[in-house]
DNA sequence: TATGAATGAGACTTCATTCAT
DNA sequence: AATGAATGAAGTCTCATTCAT
């Protein structure tokens, strides 16, 4: 009788197969130069039935922000609660899984890359609450590396958390609008990031004539 | 120089009041729900006059664009022009410059924050020279940096670029919204992110007990 | 007697249900703004149960039209089989018989007033052959009345008929809505509406000066 | 420059032309079947165009209420002013001038009988001042006839003046239905509604054998 | 050049109706 | 018989763009 409590009928659940759509068309033409129509089609469901999940065009984007921030949230709690490492190792993890669910969901890197922004303007009284949520365990992680010396704690927190996802949502989005053209070493990119971030770009006494070897640049743990 | 400041009536020049119009408005509205009726009655013009002076639209978004890049080009060509220091000072100076430009241009900092990451979906086909001609010149004291021995030559340039732009995308973006409700900062700010960028997050061993960090927590190298 | 009172889960009758439903939300919303989602609802039926028992939605409106005229007709017809008096007296009965509806059922009252005149427009080819019947009904009883000398016959009775009814309906309207808010002397309204119609609005010479009551209007008086 | 003023380019008004072609769009399909491309290509217009004068359908709908009923009472005013004879005489003309109007504008007729009625569920929270107006010009008549013996004090004055107003309503729906297909004497049918109303549908002493001629009908006669 | 009323394509959204279960 | 999720036709309304003045 009730599907609605499994509702594992006809593929991955309807509700899911639109959100899934929604991010396809949402990352190759924009919010506002997608179709609900196109959105239905590339679901395979009528237009209407959109409007049986969600509440309007504007819900669609927000629930599947909500939808795949949460993932990635999860995604993070779950990899941060694995490493041991220190506050700084757990940053490079960060770094990586970003870098890691671009380089498997290029749609998804593009939506969020291009998207998030508009979410202040676009619509200036939605909290996005999963996004600060998201900073929030950014921070939590900086400022315990303040705490216990690992982070220089004359840099204001705040700033670091933006600075650092700043930069990664910049080389996210190049990386990922032109690894649609040709193939770049993401991996690679990922450990330069870390690098740059944690130690900087300037060199540095002990780094010799010929600079280190990225993997000499961490912290030093002789 | 900006001559909206005055804007007589037959203005210093309709062009130029239209965009200046536009950019007020894209900046508070957003590209696609600004209305071309708007931005007109913002410059006092009628809705024609605007095809007058651009072909669309999407061409006063453009032109905006151009102009404003054209203008944070050559003011940092000036600035860097008359900077005697290492690559690494001219960086600095750089966030500078875009931090003093966002202090006196909020709606020009908050267009090309959330504007800019549009153009790649927006209008793909749009090279976006401008903003290319600026990740050159960064890039130029970039790879000039590393060449000199000031600048990891072991990290990617164009990696480099895209980070710093990024991070001061997204610190000014996040200190606009800001700054629209309590007083920030802003000066501070921009140092405190060209040390992080410059030097790295991570503590160093000569940073010694100036750091206001317990120095006893500091990562155990020995 | 109208069952919906107990109306258990499976009802006296599911076409009843509906009926009774369709009534309450037509009357709240009118017809065009009444979905039938609603009215399936409120009849506790899944929507497409409605379908089992009415061709479509204008259907369910001609129906509870036939219903409930129906009803109104059979207790018309058992009011005036009672009555032993004069045409007037039976007009006098059919006025009571309307305001006594309309005070135990406002959503009827409301319904037929408000509705009936789309009928004309909405389905032109619908002849409502249930209101036919009752105009008919009014009918005989004045052409009854002016053959027996108790109304003029130099009305044309179709005007009579028409005026009476108008004159009802409009009455019924304002009571009704008006008795929403504020409560109305109903059954004093009836009497009133009585005597205008039958005996005109005009004084009299034996009206004398203080205006005959209203039992002492009724005709003839030779 | 401004043709806003008098507007008197294209033929009678551009707005003027729109509520003439709702008026006739109304009249024929009802108000929820209309289409507003139908308005528009009647009135001669683009679809958009209705939105520069109108807020949205309901809009049209309500100023068209208010044009035409400004019309009806300005009309009434007139013949009213001009009419020197006792409350009941004046009530007389009002019926003649309903009647007439009908007659040269079936569809405004239609319109207004139809459409009015909806008033009160459609837009519940719209007063309809003008049909407030309306009744109270009426109503003014009625007590003044009143305090002056020529109206029955006895009746409550707002229910002889919806009765008044019902009467007429309907009586014209029906003429003007039926004027469609067979021609009907209407102006006969003004007099008839008018000594019913004034002097009720009841024979009388006086009356006689041949009843009494409508103008032997005129009160007061004490 | 400038105007701004007018245009009309096209988007979002609703909701009566269907049909597989 | 009953359900209610799904459908998709169709309507309202917006707004970039045009063009007669």
């Amino acid at each position: 009788m009730q599907v609605n409590a499994l509702a594992r009928d006809k593929g991955p659940d309807k509700r899911q197969r639109i959100l899934d759509a929604a991010l396809k068309v949402f990352a190759s033409r924009g919010f506002y130069n997608a179709k609900v129509s196109e959105i239905a089609k590339t679901a395979g469901v009528a237009d209407g039935t959109i409007y049986l999940y969600f509440a309007n065009k504007d819900d669609v984007l927000i629930q599947l922000f909500e939808d795949r921030m949460e993932y990635i949230i999860s995604r993070l709690t779950q990899d941060l609660s694995r490493s041991t490492g220190t506050p700084l190792d757990r940053i490079r993890s960060l770094i990586h899984l970003h870098v890691d669910l671009a380089t498997h969901d290029p749609d998804l890197a593009e939506f969020i890359t291009v998207e998030l922004r508009q979410s202040g303007t676009f619509i200036r009284e939605y909290e996005n609450p999963q996004f600060i949520e998201y900073l929030r365990i950014l921070r939590d992680i900086v400022v315990e590396g303040q705490r216990d010396g690992y982070i220089r704690a004359n840099l204001d927190s705040r700033l670091i958390v933006r600075a650092i996802f700043g930069a990664i949502d910049e080389v996210l989005l190049t990386l990922t609008l032109a690894s649609r053209s040709r193939s770049v070493d993401i991996r690679l990119s990922a450990d330069q990031l870390a690098d740059l971030l944690l130690d900087g770009m300037a060199t540095r006494p002990e780094d010799g004539v010929s600079q280190a070897t990225p993997s000499a640049n961490q912290a030093p743990r002789s």
